[in-house]
Formats: structure tokens, C-alpha cells, sequence
DNA sequence: AATTAGCACTCGACATCATAGAGTGCTAAC
DNA sequence: GTTAGCACTCTATGATGTCGAGTGCTAATT
């Protein structure tokens, strides 16, 4: 076990390297005001919490860097959540005070935020589309042969898909269709209206429809894409401006993940019921992001979980920082959506 | 005036240097086969050619690179546009053919195979909401308190946005209220619409609604603010691979420009009434981008410009291709957009 | 008069080398 | 247990030298 000088010295380490970015050695850490030991003292304590694995030397001369134990620890143990300045609560505060026409541009401006306010990248994964439900349905002809149809749920978002019409369909009966399903589906979860029109409206719409056929495979196409694009991003570029990844050989293979969707649901599905939750170097699973920390919490409508937001930065991040803001950001961004989509 | 033979070797060196991206010299060119001419003979040639401005030297014993001059000379008189080979059409047909859902998802599949086909980056911007009109509005609540009001455009175009309601106001009124607005308002430039109901709604509203003055003041919040992002991007992070990028600080400035909505509109205002557009370097009005060459083509909807398409790489571009693909991107997007919502 | 061979010259790329400086580990003294 | 002292290590930096691709110019050739 570390004794309570090392983690002294562990917890200043990590705090001047986040800084820095330099290799921190044994006579800066003397140097301070806040330490009285002299640097061989120091020397010792750093070999000897390298040889239990929180700190590592980029060569065999230099000074101390954390290791991802010892970013682990220092998480974990000695992390104290940063204060923001009056400044950035205000800039908060008058963010999510804005009226925001779309819920698209809500989480858009959480994300900026998120980013402008860490210099690193933030990722927000929009209200999950398969637990929302489906509140209403709308059809509304363009031409003969296109409709738009409007798809509205509970969290106010709204989807829209242009349809071609089969031919020969009279407006009367697209209107009966849309109002059959309103009625019927109302309430129902998205993903599963698909298998409610086949399973409970089939009977209905051949009572009352005579192109029924046709009417259904026009619902099954319309209804059966996913579109799961709901990935949000700020501040895509603040990565190039960290020393770490000053190469461009380092960052691009980086972008390219954070532009995968596959890789970005799994570094952002809600794990744990902390309500931050931080992932540092390989403890995620891509090689990709290995010089990566992910710090997520979630966000939700009256309790209920929606999404996630992220902030994606380098392992030598500004955690207490970023803590402080995530637990700020996710708490607003649920109180703004409960306020306006609480009564569904 | 340019000789023949000089013309010749210009279109030579251009070509190759948008190949190797490395200097070209007079030796390399003289042991071309289709070259007869020893490296002397190029040598003067390269030599009168640089007077003229056409050509340029990095340092003083190096090879020679096109300057911008000789970029524009070689694009308005010497280049011969590319065929795509037949897999490439086969897959830009294919794309075009696909059912895309939305409008949206058109536009971004169209910067996608722009950016994946040049390796450069792509722009799309997408149809403009001022020039369009409006098809249909539609206002679906969602709690006692909060709306969406729903506006559908001649193009397809769906936008929405949440909209507090004022205490007191009765369902029946709302409903009428959208009524009013459908009849009268049918058909209206969105960006008329404020004016619109200022001129001719008012009175009637006036008539038929109590809470008269409520709905115009929740109306004009609604309406009065004009989302314009209409920006799609395609491989925003293909400039980092090409080698007059590969260190940071010239790439940063790049991409912080693009991400500049009022430099990207600058960049891409329909000029001129060539099908494709060229400018290179210098001659975008932007020092972040002056080593790029942006083209552009326009596309619309039945014979009506909708939007702009555009490619953006290093001024060393294999204009040749990037024309080619332009030319037939653009016009594959019109035909696409024009057979679906050319009944408006 | 146009072309080409020949040659001295230029400049960047690259490798080699020396040096300075920050940092360590270890030993011995406090 | 702590610290001063010192030899040692490794990187970063700059100076130096060499190689090769390329040029410009002159004189010879066609």
C-alpha cells in the first residue's frame, strides 16, 4: 500500500503532468513551495512507486510520467472535483436557458459546450430512438407519387421519411391508413411497431382499406430503416491541438474511430451506476484510442435514461475539470429535456 | 505566348506533379517516352516558363512546380477531363439509385461518395431554406404546455421546432389557427412567412381567434429564427493525408475554416454559369485556405438552382478527376431531387 | 538557329558527431 | 530516515560533412 507521502507525491505528479505534458522530475516536485523533502528523498519515493506500477519513466533518465495505474488511482482515490469559475457557470446556466427550437440543436449545444469548455473532443449520443415511443404519425402528400411521413415520439423528436406512393392508392385511403395508426399505435415503442402492424393492424387495415396490400408494403419499407445516426460531436479537431498527438500519424487513426459508430456505441454504452464514469487508455477496448481517456455519464427524462455524453481527450486529461463538467452538463441537459417533454 | 511544345511540357509537368506531389525536373521529364527532347532543351524551356510565372522553383537547384498561373492556365486551356472507370459509375449509379428516407440523407450520401471517390474533402450545401416555400404546416402537442410545430417545404425539406404555448390557449383554437396558416400561407417563401402574417394573417386571426394576440407572439417566436445549417461535410479528415498537410499547424487553421459557416457560404456562393467552378490558392478570398483549390457545381430542381456541391483539396488536385466526378455528381443529384419532388 | 553535351555550382536531405542539460541511482554522510 | 554528492544515462540541439538531384551556362553539334 502507498503510504500517505506517496500519495502526496502521486496526487502532485499527475496534477503537474496534466499541466505540463513534460515528464515531471525529482527536484521541479522539491522546488515547490508545498514540499519541504529534499529531491533524493523525492527520487526514492518515485522508484519506488514505479516499481509498483503507478508511474513509468519514457527512458531510463528522465523524469516520471503516470502510468494508467496510476492514472487509475489518482481517478479513483485522490481525484477532487475542480471548481469552475462564476464565468462558466454563467456561460452553463445562459446555455441551456436558450430556446432551442429542435432537440436536435439542445444536444448539439451540449456538446458544444461541453467541448468549447475542455479543449478536448465531446461526443453526445442523441435519445436512443428504440426506447422512445411513437406519439404520432403524420402523412403529408408532396406529388402524386411522394409523401413525406412525419413521425413524432414522446421525447419530441421528430423523424422524417419521404415515401413513394404505391400507384393507384386514393388520398382517402391514405388518410383512413394514418388515422388507423394513430389510434392503434399510439404509445407503442418504435422498434416494435413493425411487428404491431404485422401483428395486431394487418386485420384492421384489410377491413377497411382496399389497396391493403399494397398499403403494407409501403408501411414496411417506410418503417423498417433504423436510423441510429444519432452521434453528436464538438470540438472534433481540439485533438489535433494536444502535444500528444502532435503527429498526424497518431491522430488520424484516432478521428477515423471516433467517426465509427460501431467503435463510439460501445466506448459510450452507459456501464455502472456511478454517475461519471472513466475509462483511461486500454481499459478501452480499441487500440485505436489507447492514449485516450472516455469519461460518460447519462442523461434522462424524469429518471428515466435517454442518452449519453462524453467528453474524449487524452489519457493526461483534466479530470477534475471535466468531472465537475459532465456532472453539471448531464444534470442540466436532463432537468432542460424534463422540463419540456415531461408530460408524455 | 506559350509555345506549342511549351504548353506540351506544362500540361506534362502539372500532370505528374499532381501524381508525385514531389518537384519535377527537367531529367525526369526527358526520360519519358512520349518526350523526345533532351534534358537541356527542357531545362530552357522550364527556365522561359518560370519567367513567364507559370512556373516556380521551391529553392534554387530544386525541380520546377506549377505556380497558381500555370494551376489556371493548365485548368481553363489544357485539361482534359477524366473518365471514371466503370466501377466507379456502376457505384455512383448505384448510390443515387438507393431509397434514401430523407432529404437529408440524399444530401449527405452525395458528399460521401464526393469525398470517398477524390479522397479530398466535401462540401454540399443544401437547399436553401430561403428560396423554398412552404408545403404544409402542422402542429402536434406533446404536453399541456409544449408543441411541435411542423413545416414541410416544397423540396422535402421537414423542419421542426418545439414551441412553448401560451397558459390558457384552448386546442380548438390552435387547430384553427393551423388552419388559417395552411390556407393562407400555402405556397409562401419561408422567409416571407413572418411578413406574410404581419400583412394578411393578422386580421383574419384577429376574427376567428380569442386569444388572438397569444398565438401571434408564439408564432413569430416559432418562426422568426432561421436555422441556415445546412452544411454537409464528406471526409472531413481526408486533408490530413495529403503530404503538403502532413504537419499540424498548417492543417489546424485549414479545418477550423471549413468548420466557419460564414467562410464555407463565402467559399461556395454560385458564381459565374460554367457547370464546374474553379478556384485555386489565392484566389479564395481566405489566407487558411491558401493552398487549396476549391471547385464547385450547382444543383437543382427542375432547371431551379437548389444548392451548391463542392470538393476542397490541396491546389496540387487531380482536377481532371474531381471535374469529372462534380459534373456527374451534381447532375445525378438534380435528376434524383427533380423526379422526386418535381411536382411541388 | 535550334538543340544538346558537358560541367561547375547550389541546395536540401541525411547521417555523423559533439555538447549541454535534465534527470536518475547509488553511496556515504548527517 | 533524510540528504548531499557524484557518476552515469539519455535526449535534444546544433554543427559538420557528404551525396545526389537539379539547375544555368557555355561551347560544340546538327
Amino acid at each position: 500500500m502507498l503510504t500517505e507521502r506517496q500519495l502526496f507525491l502521486l496526487k502532485l505528479l499527475v496534477n503537474d503532468y496534466i499541466k505540463s505534458a513534460e515528464p515531471i522530475g525529482s527536484r521541479a516536485i522539491s522546488k515547490r513551495d508545498d514540499v519541504q523533502f529534499s529531491s533524493a528523498t523525492i527520487r526514492n519515493e518515485l522508484a519506488d512507486m514505479e516499481e509498483l506500477g503507478y508511474l513509468e519513466k519514457p527512458h531510463s533518465s528522465s523524469g516520471r510520467v503516470p502510468s494508467e495505474k496510476g492514472y487509475r488511482y489518482y481517478v479513483d482515490h485522490l481525484l477532487s472535483p475542480a471548481m469552475l469559475s462564476k464565468q462558466e457557470m454563467v456561460d452553463i446556466k445562459k446555455a441551456f436557458r436558450e430556446q432551442y427550437y429542435e432537440l436536435e440543436k439542445l444536444i448539439q449545444g451540449t456538446a458544444d459546450i461541453l467541448s468549447d469548455f475542455t479543449n478536448y473532443t465531446s461526443i453526445v449520443l442523441g435519445p436512443e430512438v428504440l426506447e422512445t415511443k411513437l406519439k404520432h404519425i403524420q402523412m403529408i402528400s408532396l406529388s402524386a407519387e411522394t409523401s413525406v411521413l412525419i413521425i413524432i415520439t414522446n421525447t419530441g423528436h421528430v423523424e422524417n421519411r419521404t415515401v413513394s406512393l404505391p400507384k393507384g392508392i386514393q388520398p382517402q385511403e391514405i388518410e383512413k391508413l394514418v388515422n388507423i395508426l394513430n389510434v392503434r399505435l399510439k404509445g407503442t415503442p418504435l422498434y416494435k411497431i413493425k411487428f404491431a402492424i404485422d401483428r395486431e393492424i394487418k386485420d384492421v387495415l384489410r377491413q377497411h382499406l382496399s389497396q391493403y396490400q399494397l398499403a403494407i408494403k409501403m408501411l414496411n419499407e417506410a418503417l423498417s430503416y433504423h436510423p441510429l445516426d444519432q452521434i453528436y460531436y464538438g470540438g472534433k479537431t481540439n485533438m489535433l491541438a494536444q502535444p500528444e498527438f502532435k503527429d498526424i500519424d497518431k491522430v488520424l487513426p484516432l478521428l477515423n474511430a471516433l467517426e465509427r459508430k460501431d467503435i463510439v456505441y460501445d466506448l459510450l454504452k452507459p456501464i455502472g451506476d456511478s454517475r461519471i464514469h472513466i475509462k483511461i487508455g486500454q481499459e478501452n477496448d480499441f487500440n485505436e484510442i489507447k492514449n485516450c481517456s472516455v469519461l460518460t455519464a447519462s442523461y434522462s427524462i424524469g429518471g428515466e435514461h435517454l442518452g449519453t455524453v462524453a467528453v474524449i481527450g487524452p489519457t493526461r486529461m483534466t479530470y477534475p475539470k471535466v468531472v465537475t463538467l459532465l456532472d453539471i452538463v448531464s444534470r442540466s441537459l436532463s432537468k432542460s429535456l424534463t422540463e419540456r417533454y415531461q408530460g408524455y
